[in-house]
DNA sequence: CTCATTTTTGAGAAATCTCTCATTTTTATG
DNA sequence: CATAAAAATGAGAGATTTCTCAAAAATGAG
């Protein structure tokens, strides 16, 4: 029997929150290995080792269990960025840390870099809090007068945008932190700190 | 009959390559309204006015169908892109030409744009001849000494993903020539350029 | 116009999945 | 241990879509 975050998060709790838990773990897994399109209950239910009726007992659709696993590993994923961002008051610094913190938390739960990067794509408040802690990070670079830019929703999914691309590659090719580097550098840029500033700021931080 | 790129291409032709240009110009609506996943081979030739079963005289599956519409697509964007570059010369006046007619040119016709950003996600090879003239581009950008960096498949994934973001958010809300020129002058930022030489390029172009 | 060839047609067989529910099994309680 | 409540089971009904193929229609060369 498969461990995973959610059965962990349920240990202490009844059969039924038990059960459920092995369908949503069941579900992150083969959003991983299938995708959440190609995804089938049975599968779900296979994966968990139970019955396929099983499943209705707990969700009503496909839908509901990929959102509840989809919001459920993002809210945990938000908490864990959260705790290493106390004390840091430099803005590019915070973008800095936020962003490598993102990018390896994902890479080392592989599982859950497929479901938040699909979810980012169907679920429409998935990045909600976690767009939230970046707005005001970049509010506050631009009141320390460190970024040259507008604070909008276009100009976060375009920072959003680059660290998807940096995760997606680094799933394909594998971990490769001068990646990661480069992508903060990047970002920077983008913020409108100069070239030599933003890998200023990158390596002082390594 | 609802003309489309494929049937245009396919007048003076006999009947066969008529009725496989009505499937794939239906296949590129379709995709528009509905999304390549939920495409049912049915819509297909309902929308194209013709039996289910005409289909598969020209197609084996579903995938060949999209595959073959997403390559003609872009084979033609390709085209377009091309003839608006020649006699420039300055890479980053190349680079935001070209974004800024590759942008037009998918949101005039938002059913290529479905197509297209759809296409980059599942087909590997999709943007590869228009990477390659973006690659061409930012290597003449080195070599003049403007762009401050080098130039790797993941750079330009980067660029993509930014120039995807602005096609995604005007297809949402509407033409948008200033958040055009906003990604024009980001992707500079990124090549190295300050934030002010970065205006001033864009704002030149005019 | 005729006739062989090409193409289209659409009914239905086959394949897939989802979802239900009567029954069985497990759990918790006294 | 007995019993009631809760949970799980899995066979199969239902829904949807793909794909096949014999027959009909269209085409075009002579």
């Amino acid at each position: 029997m498969n461990a995973g975050y959610f059965r962990n998060q349920a240990t202490g709790g009844g059969k039924r929150q038990r059960t459920r838990a092995a369908l949503l773990d069941a579900t992150v897994r083969l959003v991983a290995s299938k995708g959440m399109e190609a995804l089938k209950i049975s599968d779900i239910t296979d994966a968990a080792e139970l019955a396929n009726g099983t499943f209705y007992n707990h969700f009503t659709d496909k839908d509901e269990v990929l959102i509840e696993a989809a919001y459920g590993i993002a809210a945990e994923i938000s908490r864990q960025l959260d705790a290493d961002m106390t004390g840091i008051d430099d803005a590019p610094s915070r973008v800095v840390t936020a962003t490598r913190n993102f990018i390896s938390i994902v890479l080392q739960k592989p599982d859950w870099a497929a479901l938040i990067l699909g979810g980012a794509r169907h679920l429409p408040h998935l990045g909600e809090d976690a767009s939230q802690y970046l707005r005001s990070d970049l509010e506050r670079g631009v009141a320390q007068g460190k970024f040259d830019v507008t604070v909008t929703n276009y100009l976060m999914s375009q920072i959003l945008a680059l660290i998807t691309v940096a995760i997606t590659m680094q799933l394909n090719k594998g971990t490769d932190t001068a990646m990661t580097d480069q992508i903060c550098e990047n970002i920077l840029r983008l913020l409108g700190l100069t070239p030599a500033k933003a890998r200023r700021v990158v390596e002082a931080m390594r």
